[in-house]
DNA sequence: TTTGACTCCGTACCATAGTACGGAAGGTAT
DNA sequence: ATACCTTCCGTACTATGGTACGGAGTCAAA
């Protein structure tokens, strides 16, 4: 078996998940129901970064309803372009929002970590928990 | 009761969040054990700040437990200044890789978004699957 | 002082995202 | 051909992060 497809085992090991991961997510309809050869499932590489981009989305924060969202963005056949556009947009701006988050994040672990440093601040005096205060601030 | 205090369900809803969830995080260690009058729990607005910290945490990607893992760093009598320097080190580095792995989604998003304008393009073609893939490209 | 709202606690239930199980059938190496 | 591995499918179980329920006590305003 060397054809350029892979059997869900194959997959599983290649994306770092479970095999049984990769059919729950075909249930979820997060991968298509892929070719069957004599009842067994055969994926191409393709879809080893698909659920790459699954796993790591995750990680971002998404549910697997918003991934779905995500990676369903491009292929709307029922979707009109203007449609397609809007949703990107307003993906964007929620993404921008996680990144300005996290780096108010980062700076407060960056303070912490240098008032630790120093030893000069009272290191339980950490603003971390200031991150989404006010907005300004920070 | 006005004097700088809050009931849970005063909290609840400064944090917006249900009462019920208050409660959970008490369980959970995520909140610590309010001062009681006459059997009710007592809240600052502390409280409210540590609760909207862990909500955004969460819708960043971290899980409760490593929103505690968190928020403890600054507060450990029994860790020493390095250990916490060291910590907070790692959660920089963490943290920043997910604002890289979301900036490479953005710009995959943008990438869509533009091929839809322009019409020039096949949309189905969005490059989003390969936000993840060799870490250079994109 | 009664009424209504809020709180107490424990327990039970829920959705999400998997993970495990078990018996049958197919594929592969010796 | 025999073993062994993998896959098949359905169902059941798990962990996380809440959410709801129910009966009792408490508070505060009319």
């Amino acid at each position: 078996m060397r054809e350029n497809v892979l059997t869900i085992g194959q997959l599983a090991k290649q994306a770092e998940v479970g095999v049984e991961t990769v059919r729950f997510y075909e249930r979820k309809g997060l991968i298509k129901k892929p070719a069957k050869s004599s009842g067994f499932r055969k994926y191409t590489f393709e879809t080893v970064k698909r659920i790459k981009f699954i796993k790591r989305a995750q990680e971002l924060g998404f549910t697997l309803k918003e991934v779905a969202s995500l990676l369903d963005l491009r292929l709307g056949a029922k979707s009109t372009c203007g449609d397609v556009q809007q949703k990107a947009e307003s993906k964007i701006l929620e993404v921008n929002q996680k990144i300005q988050d996290l780096k108010r994040i980062k700076r407060s672990l960056q303070n912490l970590a240098k008032a630790c440093k120093n030893k000069s601040a009272s290191v339980s005096e950490c603003p971390i928990l200031d991150s989404f205060e006010t907005g300004v601030r920070n």
